[in-house]
DNA sequence: TTTT
DNA sequence: TTTT
């Protein structure tokens, strides 16, 4: 197909903790029970409604299955990336079924803490060698205008809480 | 639960006309059915392999529900954001099934047609009423650098053909 | 053009408390400011680094403006989604500058507060009325299999933390 | 930051041919000039309006340099996914400017081109090595409902020519 | 500068 | 069932 796109993007909290598993390969899945609800107000009655949604959410890119098992436990609000998957498998009795989940699985994908203290190194999906400066190989690039030596990312990047931007940036 | 997500983007193929159904309300909903699919090398034996991924798409928004009866056809290439739900019903056995669908309903939804001649609007989830300006209100209202009497959206809406952003944005 | 779109997702904190400013049309606009930040570890020296990068949101949707005004404060962290908007304006001296935007205003905008206790509505971008009931219009509408009369948003919909799906759900 | 999101989201349209430079690394960038417009009816004088954005991309992931230079050409229609970036530069005269681009780089990336015939391989960002398959390293893997033995993508994928789907899913 |  |  010439450009197709399959995304996810859920913020919601874990119903429980992760369930870890180990595969044949060696390798290991985590599965995670993301919930995320909407409140409304109903337009007739005024009543205050909720409708929560859960969602099947399985890991494989390696890196994310180790934040999701060193960082996340039931409760935990979490911002997921993945990809829309519908697979088939039959019940006890034979019966066909058909299950579909949110799959966190190569380049596209994403799982970030949003409570808690993830004191770690942050999560890209990395399938299998982690990755190390989100920009390494640059070195200008810029668009036109600007000069090519200037620095994209210097090393002595602002931290946010310290203020220090205040003079660089005009708000 | 202190906020929440729900979004699902998709860019893919029309497996068939769009389905419009009445509802008893007076209402209308059109079910699509939408292929994305992903390309890749096998690493071990080379081979091309292709994995397509069909997605039901339930379309509750009015103005949506326009964009799709008049420009949707089998093989249309669409942009879709929605939401994930899931029901559960009934066969006709009493068996218990679910469905994962992408719904789109409400303020956060959009259609856009992707190829083809949309010689029309474009298409805004707009629950109702449709929306005319997408800003219709401001007037100022910048950040701290620039001044607060500038017009964000002049009525002389600077349309690239008059050739005047030419010597004025640096790229 | 046949179809396009422009979508800007932040996750991240606000470096200040909201600037609310009042419109000559009577409207408001609130201005934040947002940073995101990334942490790797350099490939070669092994050090941890961080790169922080600010961003400017400007808020015009009525809905979202309250939102901010009422429970956003310096350090809250946020779900925001709008659109990329480049400005030009002059300085004092006279001299062209450009600022880009994320702007937040009409359908397809979101502003939701990640921590806190947001014992509110929820925040839908709404351009003008609020919003009720997400899917106010349904009755029945789902894809062939599952039957009509079907309800899909129950009242008795099962908030996260009961437990109640238990025997519902296969996960 | 207990966790950070920064995504773009753009589908448009190119108004120059991609400009490609070559990096004293060795490495290359790739420039684009993104164009996305809306469309809408004044609420007031019922004129027909339209506003063009003009978005700058920087790519520097491997994979999509790659993609760029090959497939895009003035006009092309693309889906991209980056991140925000604002750098500072100095022009002639000494003066401070502000950049703000859409910068391709790193694992959560993505550029598809929309039109036209990609008879390639996909476009993953990939900084370097190239896909192979997108869940390769699976089997089983699934949920807790369906048997850890099911395969979830058999080599035999399950590709919608085969008919095989026909009486599968419910839709 | 694109596209409709 | 789409598309390449």
């Amino acid at each position: 197909m010439a450009g197709s796109v399959n995304k996810v993007i859920l913020v919601g909290n874990l119903g429980n903790d992760p369930e870890v598993r180990n595969l044949p390969s060696g390798g290991k899945v985590v599965n995670l029970s993301v919930a995320t609800s909407e409140q409304w107000r109903d337009k007739n009655s005024g009543e205050r409604k909720e409708r929560t949604e859960w969602h099947r959410v399985v890991i494989f890119s390696e890196g994310l299955v180790r934040v999701a098992e060193q960082y996340l436990r039931k409760g935990s609000k979490v911002y997921i990336e993945g990809q829309l998957q519908t697979r088939k498998w039959q019940d006890q009795s034979g019966q066909d079924k058909y299950s579909t989940e949110v799959v966190l699985q190569g380049f596209n994908s994403n799982l970030t803490m949003l409570d808690g203290r993830n004191d770690g190194e942050g999560a890209g999906a990395s399938g299998g060698g982690g990755f190390s400066s989100p920009r390494e190989s640059s070195s200008g690039g810029g668009f036109g205008g600007p000069p090519a030596r200037q620095e994209r990312r210097p090393s002595s990047a602002p931290a946010f809480e310290s203020g220090s931007m205040d003079d660089d940036i005009p708000f």
